[in-house]
DNA sequence: CACTATACGGAATCTCGATTCCGCTTGCTC
DNA sequence: GAGCAAGCGGAATCGAGATTCCGTATAGTG
């Protein structure tokens, strides 16, 4: 069993890394999160074998929580609240951590192993979410995954890069219901 | 007057570097253009003092052109066809060419002089074309310049981190026309 | 309380790519 | 076609940051 000092120390890490990501995004230096953490880089690596694989820790946290978010939405009785909530929730997140949709595509983080699992179950949460609000007409029958993903890339890379104005997601909203039913 | 080899290498670093910066975005290496150009570093540092100065002159032009579409779309009989015409134009200009929106928020290349007035002109476009759109009831009157340019910029985001299909676009065309008239 | 196996801090090292430098070429002038 | 300034190529230099190393500190154990 671990040290309990150890223990401690990589709740700092993570929580550290956590928030500085989160303002920074993945410019963050890995002396900026152990100063944070109130603990040297060598800590910082013990617990972490590399940036990416910090990074990654983080990242999995945060689609996990979004995840449950999914199933918690998925017993709402109106799929076309369930469903656009979780599409301004993931929107809203993105906001409030920077770069967290670049962590999908830009170098060094490629999407991989262990999250391999995790992607596949968020675009199975996304679909059934999806599939049950066509199927009550509340989002036109013409959007599949594929424009869905985009969308929400879209919205939350520009939520991460910038202000994204309610209106402005409210015109996506508007748009994917329009002529739906 | 410069050296004629030197206005040829000039032109030449110069479409390698689009070529570059197209398909691989801000992270292109400086011989990588070089070597694309058939010319050595010091060839492209002294055409350009720098890799940002180098990206500026190609985001600058890029705007130029996407600025003198916009003026002839002023002469469009329909508003909203020059109005969506424009959004989906910079929006595939996105597609094509990689770290195009990029260039406007990463570190190092920042909004700043000469680039300016090119916002400024950006700006009073759309915003010309927005206003005459809304005029004749082709775009809900609620939506102004902020919205716009976040959805422009989640789109051209997103279309240049992936696949973007042709029906997000619509959702989006869709929900700004949505109510309008 | 002594003894270690674990952890720790953070300076030193390594890596990678931008930028500089300089001896060699080449276009242009007379 | 000789002279030379403008250009060129690309190896060497720099800088920024990630990662490693190791002497020191300390939790856990008897």
């Amino acid at each position: 069993m671990p040290r309990s000092d150890a223990l401690r120390n990589r709740a700092k890490v993570l929580a550290a890394a956590e928030a500085v990501l989160a303002e920074q995004g993945l410019t963050a230096r890995m002396d900026a999160i152990a100063a944070r953490a109130g603990v040297g880089v060598g800590t910082v690596y013990r617990h972490f074998a590399t940036k990416e694989a910090l990074w990654q820790a983080i990242v999995e946290a945060r689609v996990d929580a979004l995840l449950a978010e999914a199933e918690r939405l998925r017993a709402e009785a109106d799929p076309a609240t369930a469903f656009f909530t979780f599409f301004g929730r993931i929107v809203a997140d993105a906001a409030a951590k920077k770069a967290y949709t670049d962590g999908l595509r830009d170098a060094g983080i490629d999407v991989k192993d262990g999250q391999g699992r995790q992607i596949a179950a968020m675009r199975a949460a996304i679909t059934g979410l999806l599939t049950r609000a066509q199927a009550v007409g509340a989002v036109r029958g013409d959007v599949a995954l594929p424009e869905v993903l985009a969308l929400l890339r879209g919205a939350s890379l520009a939520a991460e890069t910038g202000d994204f104005p309610p209106i402005a997601l409210e015109v996506i909203v508007t748009g994917l219901r329009a002529g739906a039913g």
